[in-house]
DNA sequence: TGGACTAGCCTGTATATACAACTTGACGGT
DNA sequence: ACCGTCAAGTTGTATATACAGGCTAGTCCA
């Protein structure tokens, strides 16, 4: 992993990294600053201020002159994966998010819910079964399943008041996101919760997650296709500076 | 745009950046090396070095060692946002692919299409309607508008053997794309178009693409939901060195 | 007590220098 | 004619040094 033959700087990096990704390090604290890396780990200032200045543009710390360096949190850096808490894009649209609990029990992952998350039939899984609503109106069922190990405390957790991406990030560095979209005609009880009419398609948004270096969650997300859009930007980087900020961003939004 | 006040690496930045966007610096053209920036600009080869090596992060060009810095071909950098030539990707699944052209015409934008493009009512644009097959099999109709003053040889391209992405990346350097996806019940010209039973739902994509700092071209894509999907991929930037390479990556799939 | 100032740390940038590894082309010997 | 070697140019990395500017805490003075 951290091989002898790398760069240095890619060496700091890499420790870095691993010290945020392990939990050594958390969010807001505070990284060792240039100086301090060029004691410890006998480089030069400027290899130093590489490693930091590159890991500031990956995302993983931010930095502040005169103060120092400290690791980003991860709520502000998984929403681009994560696809927005909905909870926190309904209240940007200045609307009332509320979620009715269906289900949170812990069963045993099989068939494809097994392969999605690389696990032997049979592993221990929570499963959950939300509604969303936004202004009372029904706008995505989530049907999520998580590996239990990485999930200490889920069938304690309230989801009625904490989104699972809200609970998810609290408790992992999110790394990596697949998602795959199709529209579909939703089955009977899905064409229930969402109180759609018939023939009326769903956009189905079905979304692997990852951390610790293997996938933690898979969900399924339902949403009516006339209530419903997704929309992804995309702005190259380095334009101005970065100041426009994020590098890709997908967000729902209500038609 | 370039002010006095702005980091050197940055003016320089920007300064090779305007000639990529302009076309001075074509795609494969060689960029000055670090040394020739060093003379001809007055700064030192780590500045230099700096803002070439943050070019190659950004995606505009690409360096060898021993040989030089060239520019990024636009189609190996757009196809993160123009998510994929479809033609392209068919190939790379190893199925044939295949064009109907039913319009390629000049006319006069109006209502959502001139409201798209930031344009006044009436200005001139070619319209194109075309219908992709996969080994024969219709997959995707796509109904594209592009600004006139920005496509010339449009209405004397064929389409049927150069999709409008190839055509489009080939005379512009794609900056920017926004993107919002849909499920919907087709109408009935497209369902004739795609051989869809009735009931099916479609996934529509529509898509404005920037260039020179405008939006250029509109296009509303439509796939039958039962033999498309679209796949996103996000892994986060400098892990492993970037060896990952892409930033975000959208691609279809056939089911 | 309160406010101004300063010392010390931090990041951000810029330069000069050095060595390693790679590519290309030219030169020269067999 | 062919092959090996070498020189020049290029990127990639690492170091030492320097100055500017932001932030904080403590000190000093009124």
């Amino acid at each position: 992993m951290s091989d002898n033959n790398k760069p240095r700087y890619q060496q700091l990096k890499d420790l870095i990294i691993t010290q945020i990704s392990s939990g050594e390090l958390a969010p807001h604290d505070r990284v060792p600053s240039e100086n301090e890396l060029v004691e410890r780990m006998s480089v030069s200032r400027m290899t130093a201020n590489r490693a930091l200045r590159e890991l500031t543009d990956e995302g993983y710390v931010e930095r502040i002159a005169g103060r120092g360096t400290f690791v980003s949190d991860f709520r502000s850096r998984s929403h681009m994966l994560e696809v927005h808490n909905i909870a926190d894009e309904i209240a940007q649209r200045g609307h009332r998010h509320t979620c009715d609990v269906l289900r949170n029990s812990r069963q045993h992952a099989r068939g494809e819910i097994a392969r999605a998350l690389d696990v032997e039939q049979g592993s221990d899984v929570f499963h959950l079964l939300l509604v969303h609503f936004e202004n009372g109106v029904p706008i995505q069922v989530e049907d999520r399943h998580v590996l239990a190990r990485f999930a200490p405390g889920c069938a304690e957790t309230d989801f009625g008041s904490v989104t699972p991406s809200a609970y998810l990030t609290s408790i992992a560095p999110l790394q990596e996101a697949e998602q795959i979209v199709r529209a579909q005609l939703p089955n009977a009880a899905v064409r229930r919760h969402l109180q759609m009419p018939e023939n009326e398609p769903c956009l189905v948004v079905m979304r692997r997650t990852w951390a610790h270096g293997r996938p933690v969650t898979f969900a399924r997300l339902h949403h009516p296709g006339s209530r419903y859009e997704l929309t992804g930007h995309y702005t190259p980087p380095g334009t101005s500076k970065s100041a426009s900020g994020d590098v890709v961003q997908l967000e729902k939004l209500q038609r």
